[in-house]
DNA sequence: GCCAGAATAGCACGATCGGTCGTATCATGG
DNA sequence: CCATGATACGACCGATCGTGCTATTCTGGC
């Protein structure tokens, strides 16, 4: 592996985690390069515009995420297993982590970048929406193995999973509230038990 | 009322329609001048920086909050007559408004100040934290009225209201889904029932 | 209809933005 | 060990940022 690419995915390092906290418009290259100790030149000769170093620093949290919460729960058997390991790890990946001192990043651009059109929206959307299709995906799972009713809705599902999860983030990082945490896994567990074939 | 007063209010409308597309700090003197066909040392003059003018466009906000949401579900009979009007008052505020066409303000604040330290943030907090405690004790107010059983966790109850709302405007915004308000009503139906003294 | 004070415009400032270019330094394969 | 391409730098561009200062225009009370 080259010099180049190490530094490039030095860069792209340190960028997560200026537009975690400031999004991926706050982002400046001048305040970006001060920050990894590099001219601003010497950076910006890596990417051809600042518009693709965005895309970079979107791909790979993108690419973070997948390893972080999907691969981890699609390991796991089908149903409620994988869907616990997938909302428990969702959680733990929307804490504050070194690698993204702001918060989810993902959910960031998502509020930044939803009335930019352009090619990093495009990015964005397709993931999310890719995202939604995993867990919808995964909540059907939960039908085909017996642990869900049929009548359960597996987009609607999903669509509660996600917003448990919007919902923790939110109390979490702007109101603080210690609860946010407890707040979503007691949400998640009535989502489950509601979804569950009666016993 | 002065002519100032007019020409504030009307800057602050316009600056009210930039910042939910581009967020608080999106917001631009030089565009927001040119918006109103003003020059931008005149639109200026009517605030001492622009922190304080973010200011104003954020209490402003507040403001319209409470009387399109909040006041209209006050004025009903406390319980599920209450909640359902917040639900749906608060669904159709977040839709595209002209005097708000990207969204909802106070959600896109949400994640813009949250690692953002300093007197928006503090009154955007102090905001959400009043508006939670309404909700706090409309659910309450649910047990009260005998609606709700009397093992209904009030903080719980508005922590998964407020999730439903942020799910339906990602879905909605973001990702362009047709089916996110019904999915956010069939959630919501699903959390009266859940919390319903059961029949 | 005049005049004080409010309202707006003009202009300039230092800083920073994204981006370009020519040059120097470094690393590495032959 | 040297040649050469990859990598980084400094200087600089025009544009725009927020913010002052000053002059002009407008408006409402007498």
């Amino acid at each position: 592996m080259g010099k180049g690419t190490v530094t490039r995915e030095r860069i792209i390092g340190r960028a997560v985690e200026l537009a975690s906290v400031d999004g991926l418009n706050g982002l400046t290259l001048g305040r970006l390069a001060e920050g990894i100790g590099m001219s601003k030149s010497g950076l910006f000769a890596h990417f051809r515009s600042k518009e693709e170093l965005q895309r970079s620093v979107l791909e790979t949290t993108i690419t973070s995420f997948r390893r972080f919460v999907y691969e981890p729960g699609a390991a796991e058997p089908r149903g409620e297993p994988r869907l616990r390991s997938i909302f428990e790890r969702w959680l733990a990946w929307q804490q504050e982590r070194e690698e993204m001192p702001g918060g989810c990043l993902l959910m960031q651009a998502s509020t930044e970048l939803d009335d930019q059109p352009g090619p990093l929206r495009d990015l964005l959307v397709k993931a999310q929406r890719d995202w939604r299709d995993t867990l919808i995906a995964f909540a059907r799972g939960g039908i085909t193995a017996g642990h869900f009713r049929a009548e359960v809705d597996p987009a609607l599902f999903a669509f509660q999973l996600e917003a448990i999860i919007l919902g923790a983030g939110h109390d979490r990082r702007l109101l603080r509230d210690p609860l946010a945490l407890s707040h979503a896994r007691a949400a998640f567990e009535a989502l489950l038990a509601s979804a569950r074939t009666t016993t």
